[in-house]
DNA sequence: AATCAGTTTATAATGGTTCTAAACAACTGT
DNA sequence: ACAGTTGTTTAGAACCATTATAAACTGATT
């Protein structure tokens, strides 16, 4: 199956529970943006079987530790996760909680001068807040 | 007083509480970040008389909102503030949780090429995560 | 001084996340 | 195929930052 390799090349086994939370993040014409809240409800709309919340959490935290998954800074309460690893930057309308995809076409290069010893740089990020 | 006019200013009444707050915030050499949990320590470390964990919580609020605090995005259970509410952007240190300020030399001038219809750009944060 | 509105406080409640430890399922070697 | 081992799932409890509550208090106004 699709995503059998995936987790065991990661060192993951793929249980039941594993491949259907793949299926849910991953079997998708778009990349998107979630919170375990949100994709506890995805997961339920799209399965009958019950996947138990403690699981989601494991999941996810595993597959954005393997790098399939990517968490946004952003102020909020809950954590958010975005299925599109690639780096790119994002909206956040302050209103509703929302991200938006930026495309770095869309922001342009961004050129860190400073260095800090003995440190690397993992990510840049950028976040732009949208008010009314 | 120093902080008083600002207070009143602002709508806030100059309580003893929201004075000492300021003393603490903002009569230092230097900006800073922090966490509610930091500022309750160096609260508890520079005055005599206790302040409660609430009245932290409403002043920290009630700054933010008068624009005196700025909270940082990123992905900690807790909630970063900084007490330089000028444009600049971060390091953050995901070994300590430490954040570093970017000046805006280091990082150039940010342009966000794309609109969203209705809404307006209210803050562009650049987080610039760091591991060994 | 009296009144009113805003503020502080201790404590309880909330809610997202993590922990626990027992049941279970996937892998390994035979 | 089987037994043993290790990794995974699970329900529920625990944790902890934050927010709500509502009573006492304080600053401002008249």
């Amino acid at each position: 199956m699709k995503y059998i390799d995936k987790l065991r090349n990661s060192g993951l086994r793929p249980t039941k529970q594993r491949l259907q939370i793949c299926e849910v993040l991953f079997n998708t014409e778009r990349t998107f943006h979630f919170t375990i809240n949100e994709l506890e409800k995805k997961i339920k709309d799209k399965i009958d079987s019950k996947i138990s919340l403690a699981t989601i959490y494991n999941t996810v935290h595993a597959f954005e530790k393997k790098g399939y998954l990517k968490q946004i800074p952003v102020n909020s309460n809950q954590t958010y996760f975005d299925t599109n690893t690639t780096n790119h930057h994002h909206f956040y309308n302050l209103k509703d909680g929302k991200l938006i995809d930026l495309e770095n076409s869309d922001v342009g290069p961004i050129n860190i001068k400073r260095k800090i010893d003995g440190k690397k740089i993992k990510s840049i990020e950028v976040l732009v807040k949208l008010e009314d």
